[in-house]
DNA sequence: CTGAAAGCGCTTACAG
DNA sequence: CTGAAAGCGCTTACAG
């Protein structure tokens, strides 16, 4: 290792020699298996000693080639904006903070991937986490990454889907979740609504081909439904958004709402924070008439929302706990080295009214 | 490599055997030595297509025990909320993305962190850094963990600092930055104010430690100079909040400025857009009679300031373009070998005046 | 209680 | 034009 300009790098056998034991001692020792290796307790003690004095630092590099196992994980997500993925991030350190794995925090973003033409995760990211070994990608998962989750899959890559996954994907081999309960959450918030007063509640999603798409607007239905408020088909609005809800796609849902002659709702719910507070956004930039009591409502409770402006309704998506809960599924997969798939759900129910 | 559970792994050696030439001959191929070794074309194909075949993937961790050299840089950032990290691991990424260097992009929380007692960046990632023979650390310069650096230093990792650079570390081997000039955009905000009538502007700062704290002040003061505006002690507030300028800061500071009987300021300039956007939140939350009217100004543009409400004024922070020559910055000094320090100041002005 | 030795998957002088 | 061999720093049966 070049990695020290300033002094030669001390490995196992720099220490070895210095106290005439061989590399092998040393190596149980720093490991932990003198106990088990019945080593005497003067001689770990002075491998301790001198490993400690000469700034020994393990080469991560040499034990996993040898070892055959990396025990690192990659952490992908579409961005960093809004706060989700500081708080997944958060709970996955959470958990890793006591071991010695080391998550790799890698950064995918879409518009910039688009750009260069590449969709998915980006064949570099995809090689990087082959090259390095790394046993399992956490991630949100992403329609257009299908292809790169496949490639990891069949090379053996564990892939973690946080928050939602891909539809068609459950029931693979090494695909595994960790969500939320998104369903009952986007009820209570219905419910909230209704409760509040709102009677006339129109939907803007997206679909991003993950089940939650469908479990919010199911739950959507189901609310007006349960209230016997009114179902109407214009009010339904699935954005073809193909890769971002932006300002632009939010003032022309809201003109085919809000441009003709018909009933206006009073209400309305979108499938999370980051559409809500744009169709907020955009109310605020069209200046339409009654639109400051409109009461619009997201899902996640992200950072984003913190001033946003006008009336937010959101609930809290456990994140930090859905970080942890990623994290533990990663050791559990490496511990027992099965090939069942493990899908957890979160349940949560802190909502969040943003009324001003 | 058991990371594949499915297939054995394909190595260089599986290729050898299958076409009957020596691994060094694939090796030399697959590194695209073929050229300077002489390798006739039809063996060249020959490899390459069985490799592509066999779905070799290079294994990271021999090549770069081999080659004493790992090509990897962490980057390390306090949080990622707020789009400061997003835009800066943006940068960064533009500049690796056809190189073989894969960054490492760890978080560093020091909320919590602190809660567990070890401040700076935390034992576990500086031994992460060192075990995986990382050969630069890419980071925004936090007071606490400058032991950590300085051990990472003496270790022989480059610290490239972003943004800004610890006060006392200039001049250090090994210590490097890339900055912005943001001495000028501070003055440039400040004439801005001036120059749209504030006459009474106070200053609200936190000390990082960093050189730039200084700096926004000294500006601060320059302009008020330049202009004959009065320059009060009761309105230079240094905050001594150790962690983080939250809520409870900024009403604490605040009440001190406006709830005597004194003049009150029609202005506030705060070195950060953090804690501008605190400052009016906690001016609409304590409801200071005509605070509406008083403009803070901040600085970075960063997403945070999005929705942030009342009288906001800030200057671009050029984080892609400091990511950019902070990746190439790591990759001159990775080429080069030299032990010299390298520190970069990118210019910039784009105000961004948010007065409703 | 301890050591000699093989081997993880590569790269790279060196020899032919 | 190509190959045999050493070695990066570690771990781990195996033998004593």
């Amino acid at each position: 290792m070049k990695m020290s300009k300033a002094k030669q790098s001390v490995t196992i056998n720099t220490i070895a020699c210095h106290l005439g034991v061989s590399n092998c001692t040393v190596s149980h020792v720093l490991n932990g298996q003198d106990k088990k290796r019945k080593i005497s307790k003067a001689t770990a003690l002075r491998v301790k000693r001198t490993a400690n004095k000469l700034g020994y630092v393990p080469n991560q590099l040499a034990r996993s080639l040898r070892r055959g196992k990396t025990g690192t994980v990659s952490l992908v997500f579409t961005d960093l904006i809004g706060g989700w993925a500081h708080e997944i991030v958060s709970g996955v350190y959470d958990v890793f903070q006591s071991l010695n794995n080391t998550p790799i925090i890698s950064l995918y973003d879409r518009s910039r991937i688009n750009t260069h033409g590449l969709g998915g995760i980006g064949r570099k990211q995809v090689e990087s986490i082959l090259q390095r070994r790394d046993e399992a990608l956490l991630c949100q998962p992403v329609e257009a990454a299908r292809g790169d989750y496949l490639k990891l899959i069949d090379a053996g890559v564990n892939v973690v889907f946080i928050g939602s996954i891909l539809e068609d994907m459950v029931g693979l081999e090494r695909v595994h979740s960790v969500t939320w309960d998104c369903g009952p959450a986007a009820e209570t918030i219905m419910r909230h609504l209704i409760s509040s007063g709102c009677r006339k509640i129109a939907f803007i999603g997206v679909k991003h081909g993950v089940d939650s798409d469908i479990i919010r607007f199911n739950a959507y239905r189901k609310c007006l439904a349960e209230a016997g408020l009114p179902v109407r088909d214009e009010w339904e609005i699935w954005s073809d958004s193909s890769y971002r809800f932006d300002r632009e796609c939010a003032v022309s849902e809201l003109r085919s709402i809000f441009d003709g002659e018909e009933e206006k709702p009073d209400a309305i719910f979108t499938i999370n924070d980051s559409i809500a507070v744009t169709v907020l956004e955009a109310f605020r930039a069209m200046g339409i008439r009654g639109s400051e009591d409109i009461v619009v409502a997201g899902m996640g409770n992200l950072a984003v929302t913190r001033f946003s402006p006008g009336n937010l309704v959101t609930v809290t998506e456990p994140l930090f706990q859905i970080g942890q809960v990623a994290a533990e599924t990663f050791l559990e997969l490496n511990e027992h080295d099965s090939l069942t798939s493990v899908h957890k759900k979160i349940s949560c129910n802190g909502i969040c009214d943003r009324r001003s």
